[in-house]
This record gives C-alpha cells, structure tokens and sequence, in this order.
DNA sequence: GGGCGGGCGGGGAATTGTCCGCGTACGCTC
DNA sequence: GAGCGTACGCGGACAATTCCCCGCCCGCCC
C-alpha cells in the first residue's frame, strides 16, 4: 500500500489548532495527503458537494470530530455516508461519551480514535479505514465492548420511548410538560420516568438528566 | 519586542493533537519558542519544579487547557501561579463555560483564548501575556461584560453556600444527603436549594444541575 | 444599628417516584 | 391462528421529595 497514490483525506474540525495538529501529523507520511478541511458537518458536505459538482477528486476519508456547532459529528457522518457511500469516516474525538460512539458507529463510521491518541494511531486508523476495516480506539472497544456484554447497563437498554421521555428530562422538564410535549397523560410520562430510573439505577430525574449529558445523549448545546 | 529573547512557553493540554497544532503555529514565530509540553496540570507543575532545582530555564508563559485529567486546568493555574509567581498563564480552551473563565482569572490567569482562534489571535495574547497585559477572547470578553453588567443573572448572584449547594445538587444529590454532607438540617438545604433556584429563575433542581454543568461549575469527571 | 450571610423551622401545596393492575397493538414463533 | 413477549398508554393509591411563603435567631462587618 506504499507505492499507490496517497490517501487523501478532509479533515472536520471546529478548532483550527486540532486540523493544523492533524496537518503537522502527516506532513511527513507520503501515503497521506490532506486536501480539504472544513469547520463543522454543514461545512464538510457543502465541500464536498462542491467538489463532486466541478468534478474535482474527492476524499477517501474524512476525519470527523463529533462536538460541532452547526452540524453535529454524527449528523455529519450520517449525510455523508449517504450522500457519498464511498467516502470513509473516521471519527476523531476528545471523549467517548458512550452514547454518540454509538450513533457515530451506527451511523456507518469506519473508525474511532480519541484525540489523545499518537501520530501513529490515527494513521493507522486512516489506512485501516481506506482499506475497507474498522478500527476502534482500545479504550473505546473497551466501553463498547463492556456494554454489549451488559445489555441491562446504561442508556442503551432503554426503549425509543424511554429515550425520548429521558431526552426531555435532561432538557430539565417537568412530567407534566414531557406529557404535554408527547401528547400523553402525565401519568404515563410519570410511568416512564420510573421506569428510566429503574433501569438505570438511578433515584431522581436529576441524575437521569446528568447522565443523559454526560453520555452525550443529548444535542451540544442547551 | 521583537530582538529580544524569544518567548519561551510550555503547552499543557492532553490532546497531542492540539499540542502539535500550536507547534506547528508557532514554528516560523521567532519570537516564540516551545520549551517543553505537558498533559495534563500535574505533569505541568512536576516538569516546572523539576527545572528549577535542575536550574534550567523556566518558560515565560504557559499555555494552559481547562479541562484535563488528574489535575483541572484552573487548579493548575493557582498552583502554578502560587508557585512561579514570574510565570503567566494563558488559557487555551475549547469553549466558555463562564463560570470556569471566571475562576480561571481569579486564579491569575493572564489570558483567555478560544481554540477556534486563529493562530495570530493566540500569539498576540501570548505576547501581551508577556508583557504583562491581559489578553481576552472578544466572545469571552463579551461574556464576562454581560456577567459583569447583569450581577442578577447567573451563577455568580450565588453566596459561597449557594455555591456549595448547587454543585451537590448537580451532582444529583437529594436535599437529605446535601444536609448530610454539609452538616445542616434538611430543612435548611432545602431552603438553600429554594434560593438558589429564585436567584437562577429556575423552577426545578434539575434544570440548576443541568444549568451548573453548562456553566462549568462542576468538576469535568462526573 | 442596619445589612447580609447563614442556619432553622412551621405549614402547605405541588411534584416526583413506586407498586400495583389493566388494556391495546405489534411482531414473532410454534 | 393461537400463544407469547414487549412497547406503550392509562390509572388508583400512597409515600417521599421537592418547592414555596412565611418568620426567627445568630454573628459579622461597615
């Protein structure tokens, strides 16, 4: 894979220091080429669309951060794999909040390397990428590992209804507003929560919200 | 300033990835020069104790990231400052949790800048830093005005106890277990816990847990 | 002396959380 | 098609917690 023409790479990044990192990086590795960078999701796919439309070559993979105003990572990664299914993304971020490793995956990303990670790691997370494998961060199979071994933890053994009603007590509403929000009775929202509580092991809404957060379930912003 | 001796800085950040970014910014400044690295505040302060009784030069500045394992960007700053005196600190952060921005500079920080700043942006607050002047963000800037015009708003209307108070309750502690730990009646938590949802316009514990968790009062790890 | 932070409490209302049980709808399996 | 599991919605009944509106006391500091 040495001699072949270079991998050629865009990198989605908020913070200009992390792209110009990733740029010194690979400076010196001749197999990887950056040719385009871009601020967040909105900004990679019009790009990207740009380039598609003047006919200019595209990427072979995109290094996505996943926390971005505009267009969140996984939004990103979802468009993007839609829109352009031969295009590779790896996710390169600061943290797993183990919710969004999820949706990222799920959202067919072919890699994931937290940024504290060396040169040589992310490299090699690229070339696997580019070659069709998937490649997870230790830590990050670790967590991913240790939730599908425990299917009864965490966020993940929640119903598409017990997300949502979760969703909205971590954007700090009242059962009666959650009720009102989904158009049922406060006692079935009341039902929920419990239910939310009891199987994350949890004893108030509070925590439920904070952890809601923390896994990254909920959007960046407020 | 500028056929002086350069600038010398050490990075604290635990992304490598950001570390080189600024390297690489850096590279053709001549008036500023990467002295050495670090990954966290712990490391930071060890690497500088360690130069002083080897006797070697100690940086002028140091570019610091908020939120970092073992030991807290802020924390690092008060040591540091407490310890090196000479030594300015310029934070480099991902974003304003406004509370943080607010402890960082009570702590002596020297300097304030946004990771989405471009490169000249940074080494213009490094310089200033240098010199003895502060440097902010214009949006941490702004923020701090609002802050500062509005005393009503915002976690900053809270007493020490507020304070106290809310952090535990964003930690999704009941109002039992707040008086507990602090040695006071549940009555009297309660109370407090009342106050501080009057003085932040909320209606619920759980919209101050989530509210001091944006506003970075709470310590990174949960 | 007055203002403020801090601690305490009565009393009441609203919200939250839990343990039941009931019914419908969907999908899967035998 | 009968049978079973699960998601979802509803509610009674109750206990615990949370939140609010009062007032009182103490110590500190200007």
């Amino acid at each position: 894979m040495s001699d072949a023409a270079p991998i050629r790479l865009v990198l989605v990044d908020d913070h200009a220091v992390v792209r110009r990192g990733v740029q010194a990086y690979f400076e010196n590795l001749p197999d990887l080429t950056v040719i385009g960078e871009a601020g967040d999701g909105q900004e990679a796919i019009e790009l990207l669309d740009k380039w598609r439309t003047l006919g200019e070559p595209l990427p072979d993979v995109v290094l996505m951060d996943l926390r971005m105003p505009r267009m969140d990572g996984v939004s990103a990664t979802a468009a993007l794999r839609q829109r352009f299914p031969d295009i590779k993304v790896v996710v390169l971020t600061s943290f797993g909040e183990v919710e969004r490793v999820h949706s990222a995956l799920a959202e067919g990303a072919a890699g994931y390397v937290l940024k504290d990670a060396d040169p040589v790691e992310i490299a090699s997370a690229i070339r696997a990428a580019a070659a069709g494998e998937v490649h997870l961060d230790a830590a990050v199979a670790g967590q991913l590992a240790r939730r599908v071994a425990a299917p009864k933890t965490g966020v993940s053994s929640l119903t598409t209804r017990e997300r949502q009603i979760l969703t909205l007590v971590a954007q700090g509403h009242s059962n009666r507003e959650i009720a009102d929000h989904l158009v049922i009775s406060e006692r079935t929202a009341r039902t929920h929560v419990s239910r939310v509580l009891t199987k994350l092991h949890l004893s108030s809404r509070t925590q439920a919200a904070l952890l809601a957060v923390r896994e990254g379930l909920i959007p960046p912003a407020a």
